[in-house]
DNA sequence: TAGATTGTTAATCGATTAACAATC
DNA sequence: TAGATTGTTAATCGATTAACAATC
């Protein structure tokens, strides 16, 4: 989803509608510096991004004032800018739970690497599977066991978790990574996750896509969408 | 990724804002009528929600009048009125393309089956596993080639597809999906895809919430997020 | 200087919220 | 009838948009 508004703006007074777009900025950027170009207009840019040049403007105005008038941004230097907003010039430390087909495949997705989110733990209550070797984006990881959940945490400071357990696990895993400490949990199991609301964790839901999506379909006629991961 | 409200509003009159939480209600209300609650308050669906029961009762109201004052809301009746204003009592026809991991695990996620996305064809460019026999959902699907696409869209009617395909693949494979009338893509090849800007297709981001996520990690204390897939 | 393009302003529009009349 | 809860109203708040002054 759609992220829920429940901030109307983050403390850095970054709006909210301003930051879900950051990343397609970051995104179009990025596409512009692998042709080659340095400089880009705000025009380009929105037009590249999908939106008015207008609400471009506004939106990076938030950040800063990185562009030059008469000329245009700095595609570099505004795509650094941008990620270190978003936080991808950090190390997100991240541990998989669960290695069957699904958690195998994120392992080795190149998705998150590439955003700062790196794989050090991958975990599986399989005893048989512990001690496996399984590349998770350029590193050999070992399979740990399951009860070592808590140390790897603590060991790599980990803060953000991937459940790709079967349905029935998942709970049991979820509530064990918010006792250990992890505030940001992605999951895959086909469940519905409770978490106390003293942790104050807000709950995003990637089905949301799928479903509005399905809505448009039927309701626009003609209009589709491109969902990427 | 947050769906960017290209247009305020919907053909039938409901707000984006209001689409975007509906798949929220419909996870609640399930979880309710899985564990025989019949008959719910705005202030309890509200809370299970994760928003205010003004908030809730404002969006229910888009859909009709649907709760009985004094009373609440029959959890199935609500449920079917969600379900059907989201398109989630249609079966939706998907293609998927690229049979590696990924697709592999996608083609057997009972997260796509339980919304109404039924896959009805599995595409591989690699002439040695077609034919080779896979568990989509319940029913066993044979891979085909890839030369087939155009006639499987057609056959099957197909408006949505899934490209899990490696990255240099990728957007010759969105382009015969566009071309043969596929209006929906979910990108999880590592690539940012170009379509025609007649076709109209939006553009959602998945791995923003991701990015947001990290963003909200840095920025807020405490706060942190589940993401449900 | 002249042309181009940013960053900001102010008006418009949509979403949220709290309060309450309607009604079961 | 009395209590409970919906659906709606109106005020508030945030986001979008277009126009333009600032300035490279």
């Amino acid at each position: 989803m759609p992220l829920t508004s429940a901030n109307a703006r983050s403390s850095r007074g970054i709006p909210d509608a301003t930051v879900a777009r950051l990343p397609v900025y970051h995104r179009a950027l990025s596409a512009l510096a692998d042709r080659g170009v340095t400089v880009v207009s705000s025009d380009e840019l929105a037009s590249a991004s999908g939106v008015t040049s207008a609400k471009l403007r506004k939106d990076l105005s938030h950040l800063g004032s990185y562009g030059t008038r008469g000329v245009g941004y700095d595609v570099d230097y505004l795509l650094y800018q941008i990620a270190r907003v978003l936080g991808l010039t950090q190390d997100w430390p991240v541990v998989i739970v669960g290695v069957g087909n699904l958690g195998h495949a994120l392992a080795g997705y190149g998705g998150f690497a590439s955003r700062g989110f790196r794989v050090v733990g991958l975990l599986d209550a399989d005893p048989a599977r512990v001690g496996e070797q399984i590349m998770a984006g350029d590193q050999l990881l070992s399979i740990r066991a399951l009860a070592d959940l808590e140390q790897v945490v603590a060991e790599c400071g980990v803060s953000i978790a991937v459940i790709a357990t079967p349905a029935a696990a998942a709970q049991q895993v979820c509530d064990r990574l918010v006792a250990a400490g992890v505030t940001s949990i992605l999951n895959f199991a086909p469940a519905v996750l409770a978490v106390p609301e003293t942790v104050g964790m807000r709950r995003v839901d990637l089905a949301v896509e799928l479903q509005i999506l399905a809505f448009h379909e039927q309701r626009r006629l003609g209009l589709g969408a491109v969902v990427s991961a």
